[in-house]
DNA sequence: GAGTTTGAAACT
DNA sequence: CAGTTTCAAACTC
C-alpha cells in the first residue's frame, strides 16, 4: 500500500527519514511543510505550482533554492513553536526507526488509511521502479508502502532518483497530472468506456466532448449503462443486506453468551441447547432468506437455490456450535 | 494463478 | 503530431 498525502496538521507526529543535518521549517500556511535536505540537489529545480498535493519541498540550508527533499506531507511533523527544528537532534526521531513502518503508524489516532478519501491499492510495478506514472503511488504523488513492487525508488532512500523523475514528469506535463487527467478525455477504442479499462468510467463520470473514444457507452442516455448501474446497485443491496443479516445473527448469538449460563458437563461433549434460542433461530432464518432471495434475483435453477440455501444453513449452524464450543471452553477456563 | 486484453504513458 | 512500444491494471478462464 502507498502511503497517501494527508493534510499536515491532522498528523500530531511524524515519522520522516532519519536525515542527518536536515531541518524541518514550518510554513505559516496550513497544509505544507518543509524539510530541507542533508545534501543539496543544485540540479533539481522544481516547479513549485505543479507538485503533486500533499508535496513539500524546502529550500537548503544557506538561503536560496538550492535544493529540495519532496516529501508527503504526513512524513513531516506537526510543528507549532519554535518554527525551526533540527531533526537529528529532535528526540521524536530516533535514529534508528525505519521510515516506511512509522509511516504506517496511526497518527493523532488516525491511521494513514483512514485520513485519506481513498485508500490506494498497493501497486505491482515491476519494471518501471515506480518512478513513472505507470505506478499509480506514484502517479498520485505518494510514497510506495506496502506495495509487491519490485526494485522501486518510489521512496526516501532513492530521494534523488526520485527527484529526477518528478522533474521529468513535470517537463513532459507542464499540468499537475490528476487535473491534466480529466480535462484530456479517454481514448477507449474497445471497452466501450463501460469497463474499468476506461478513466471516465473508472473515475465515476460520463464520458464528455473532450474524449476521443470510439464506441462509448459511458453517457447518461446509454442503455447499457443503464443496466450496468442497475446490476451494480442491486448486487449491493444484496451485499447489505446479507451482511445486516449476518451481523444480526451474530449479534444475537453474542448477546445470549453475555446474558446466559449454558448448562455444561464437565466431561461431556455435548454443547448446551439453549443457545438456539428464538432469537437465533429468527436471525438464521433471515440469513436463510436472503440467500433465497440472492438465488431468486440472480436466476438460479431451484437445485442451485436450495444447495445455496443449505450451504449457509450449515454457516450458520457451525457459527452457532463454535459460540457454544467457545462459551465452554471459557467456562472450562475459569472452573465455572 | 496464468494468460489475455486494454488503454495510458513513454518513446521514436 | 503520429505511430509504436512499454507498462501495469483489469479482466477472463
Amino acid at each position: 500500500m502507498s502511503v497517501p498525502i494527508v493534510p499536515a496538521q491532522t498528523i500530531k507526529q511524524v515519522a520522516p527519514k532519519p536525515l542527518t543535518s536536515a531541518t524541518v521549517v514550518t510554513t505559516t500556511q496550513t497544509q505544507q511543510r518543509l524539510i530541507m535536505p542533508a545534501t543539496p540537489l543544485p540540479q533539481i529545480q522544481p516547479n513549485f505550482t505543479n507538485l503533486p498535493p500533499g508535496t513539500v519541498l524546502a529550500p537548503a540550508p544557506g538561503g536560496g533554492n538550492v535544493g529540495y527533499a519532496v516529501v508527503p506531507a504526513q512524513y513531516v511533523t506537526q510543528l507549532q513553536q519554535p518554527p525551526f527544528v533540527t531533526l537529528s537532534s529532535s528526540p521524536s526521531f530516533p535514529a534508528s526507526t525505519g521510515v516506511q513502518t512509522q509511516a504506517r503508524l496511526p497518527l493523532n489516532g488516525v491511521s494513514a488509511a483512514e485520513t485519506t478519501s481513498r485508500p490506494r491499492k498497493p501497486c505491482n510495478c515491476t519494471k518501471s521502479q515506480c518512478l513513472k506514472l505507470y505506478c499509480d503511488c506514484f502517479a498520485n504523488g505518494e510514497f510506495c508502502n506496502n506495495c509487491n513492487c519490485n526494485n522501486c525508488f518510489n521512496n526516501l532512500e532513492h530521494e534523488t532518483e526520485r527527484l529526477k523523475a518528478i522533474k521529468t514528469c513535470l517537463d513532459r506535463n507542464p499540468e499537475g497530472e490528476s487535473d491534466r487527467r480529466h480535462s484530456k478525455g479517454c481514448n477507449c477504442k474497445r471497452s466501450g468506456c463501460l469497463k474499468n479499462y476506461c478513466e471516465c468510467y473508472e473515475a465515476k463520470i460520463m464520458c464528455s466532448s473532450i474524449c476521443k473514444c470510439i464506441g462509448c457507452k459511458n453517457f447518461e442516455e446509454s442503455p447499457e449503462r443503464k443496466t450496468l448501474m442497475h446490476l451494480a446497485d442491486a448486487a449491493e443491496v444484496r451485499v447489505q443486506q446479507q451482511t445486516a443479516a449476518k451481523t444480526k445473527l451474530s449479534s444475537q448469538i453474542s448477546d445470549l453468551l453475555m446474558r446466559t449460563t449454558p448448562v455444561i458437563s464437565s466431561g461431556g461433549g455435548r454443547l448446551p441447547y439453549t443457545f438456539v434460542t428464538k432469537e437465533v433461530l429468527e436471525a438464521t432464518c433471515e440469513c436463510l432468506l436472503e440467500q433465497a432471495k440472492k438465488a431468486e434475483q440472480t436466476h438460479q435453477p431451484q437445485v442451485e437455490a436450495e444447495r445455496l440455501i443449505l450451504e449457509e444453513f450449515g454457516h450458520c449452524l457451525m457459527r452457532i456450535i463454535n459460540s457454544a464450543g467457545k462459551a465452554k471452553a471459557d467456562c472450562a477456563s475459569i472452573n465455572c
